[in-house]
RNA sequence: UGUCCCAUGGUGUAAUGGUAACACCCCAGUUUUUGGUACUGGUAUUCAAGGUUCGAGUCCUUGUGGGACAACCA
């Protein structure tokens, strides 16, 4: 916090401190986060209520989180408590108990009646068809409709009668009466008000008409006395019909502000999008490591800090925007670097004699935990005659700039000894299957007198005191920057075929043995990995793959 | 064809009429018992044309480009 650099303040901060300046609502700040429980949070979600409760907080006020529930057909209560359940995990605290738009039922009612007797909306008894029609295009006004001055008192008793359920879905609507010949869209008698015989996760069967998105968002906005709203800009022509029903209804005047959505490449953000990823089982789950929900990233290691500092780094702004993934994946590494023990595993073995190492000798050696944190400590990790080293860390015909080992080459094993490479066996199909090397008894990490300079450091572990687990390791889901990008192509033909890769051989140094589900390690010279919460069992631990350290080497290799 | 919004390095975001900067990416190097981290340096930017002004990325006009908008969804 105190290394916060002297950047400017974004536009929603230069509205509020105007605000502050100019005194409104005597310097009260509160904003709301507004999900439909009809689906799981993801990034974009987390922008939106890292930009919701941050600013809040930042000027001294508060959010509360409401459920935007007026769609019983799509809503259900256990996004509810998923919803809350990833909020609380990306730290932040709402003000009070969590609200619900269907709360407001009775006082949206009576709104919508206030307006009707004041002869401001009417109850539409064409079909939906029809309206339509009359709705006009962008270029084209609209026509009124032949209902919208029917008597004040038949609205009222038609608008009751939908109310007790005497009259069928769609068979009418109520409309505010506003302007049909306004050019924008919204403002042409927009639906407030449409009957729908449907068991709500909330209101049971109490209701059988829901007020639509505009007749309840502004006014839940409202009546929770919300300074500003904040959405994205799609909602932009929706503001002058906010703000015409907040003047009609003479109720607390909130604000409405628009910001520009979240965006990543390769990444799908659309909820229905997401939805299908899940029902067509492309994905193992909403909460899959590969997926952009909140709950698929906590999975894959994510840290809530590292989330909330992406959203920092991504900023806001009105303009369309398209973050690169890689500022996503740096935000982890560099929180990650920081707090994860390293620790050495192996995941494609290759065996390693080591001829002149006394046969069922251990040596217990020494190693820091995190060259980060002094404060990580050590631990023990044994070293034998045999061991494991990573399969392509060994090459025959190497580059010379292949710092690894190679025949007659040496390499540091790291923590322990260096060693020379003799000879090696393979199989029918060449693969080496075995390699024989000697060491060198003077050459021990931290009291090295050898004199041997090598340049490589490899990763290994001690083949009697391996632990066998099971790394998953991710890649981008989609092969194509924009996978929705395309209308002539659907973006399930972008998915990327290698997005996971199950390796069950694996060898990690016996510390690891006592890891828990979440635990997070740097695999070093690989990655970060944690246990998997899903798989891991009491016998099998199945670690995935959050993201790679960077791979100089690789980039080399690929000029 | 209409209305509204937007336009700053490759990607994002600042600069609030006064020296265009920060982060990521990319490139080169230093350090290193992680080809990690850290550090140093580098490439590269105001959509265009007019106007206002001593001075314009910023204000005005026009153009160009991108986005949004016609669900009984939110």
């Amino acid at each position: 916090m105190s290394e916060e650099k002297e950047k400017g303040l974004n536009f929603i901060e230069q509205i509020i401190e105007k605000d502050l300046s100019e005194g409104l609502h005597e310097g009260r700040i509160l904003t709301r986060f507004p999900p439909e429980p009809n689906g799981y949070l993801h990034i974009g979600h987390a922008k939106a209520i890292c930009v919701n409760f941050e600013t809040a907080k930042k000027y001294g006020g508060k959010t509360n989180l409401r459920f935007d529930d007026t769609n019983p057909e799509k809503e259900d209560t256990k996004y509810v408590d998923a919803i809350k359940a990833d909020i609380k995990w990306l730290g932040f605290e709402w003000n009070g108990e969590e609200r619900y738009t269907s709360d407001y039922f009775d006082t949206l009612f009576d709104y919508a009646l206030k307006l009707v007797k004041e002869g401001k909306a009417y109850v539409d008894e064409q079909s939906a068809e029809i309206i339509s029609e009359q709705k006009g295009t962008h270029t084209e006004e609209g026509k009124n409709s032949p209902f919208r001055d029917r008597p004040i008192e038949e609205n009222v008793t038609r608008f009751e009668e939908m109310r007790d359920g005497k009259h069928p879905e769609g068979s009418m609507v109520l409309r505010a009466k506003v302007d049909m010949s306004s050019p924008n869209m919204h403002l042409r008698d927009p639906f407030i008000y449409r009957i729908k015989h449907e068991t709500h996760h909330r209101s049971g069967d109490k209701w059988c008409i829901y007020p639509m998105y505009d007749f309840a968002h502004g006014q839940s906005d409202s009546i929770e006395g919300i300074t500003h709203s904040f959405c994205s800009l799609e909602f932009e022509v929706h503001r002058p019909l906010y703000n015409w029903l907040i003047e009609e209804l003479e109720i607390f005047p909130s604000k409405q502000r628009e910001f520009a959505r979240l965006n990543l490449n390769y990444t799908i953000m659309s909820k229905r999008k997401l939805l299908r990823l899940v029902e067509d089982n492309v994905v193992d789950g909403w909460d899959d490591p590969r997926m952009p929900t909140i709950s698929g990233l906590r999975r894959r290691g994510y840290t809530s800090d590292s989330i909330r500092n992406f959203c920092t780094k991504v900023g806001i702004a009105r303009r369309e925007n398209v973050i690169d993934v890689a500022l996503l994946e740096f935000s982890v590494k560099e929180h990650l670097n920081k707090i994860t023990p390293r620790v050495m595993c192996v995941l494609d073995p290759i065996k390693v004699i080591i001829t002149n190492y006394p046969e069922g000798e251990t040596e217990d050696l020494t190693l820091i935990n995190n060259p980060e944190d002094e404060d990580a400590g050590s631990r023990i990790v044994p070293f034998s005659k045999e061991i494991y080293i990573e399969r392509n860390d060994f090459m025959i015909d190497a580059p010379k700039k292949f710092f690894r080992l190679k025949p007659e080459g040496f390499v540091r094993l790291k923590g322990a000894y260096i060693i020379q490479a003799d000879s090696h066996l393979t199989d029918e199909n060449g693969e080496v299957t075995e390699i024989h090397c000697t060491y060198f008894p003077d050459s021990k990490s931290g009291e090295d007198t050898s004199g041997i300079k090598c340049k490589g450091v490899v990763h290994w572990v001690s083949t009697h005191h391996a632990v066998d687990v099971e790394v998953r390791q991710y890649d981008r889901l989609f092969s194509d920057e924009s996978p929705d990008g395309d209308k002539e192509k659907d973006f399930m033909e972008f998915l990327n075929p290698e997005s996971l890769t199950i390796l069950e051989n694996c060898k990690a140094e016996p510390h690891l043995k006592s890891a828990e589900p979440g635990d997070k390690f740097q695999f070093q010279r690989l990655g970060y990995f944690c246990v998997d919460t899903k798989y891991t069992t009491s016998d099998k631990l199945v670690f995935n793959r959050t993201v790679t350290l960077r791979d100089s080497w690789a980039k080399m290799q690929k000029k």
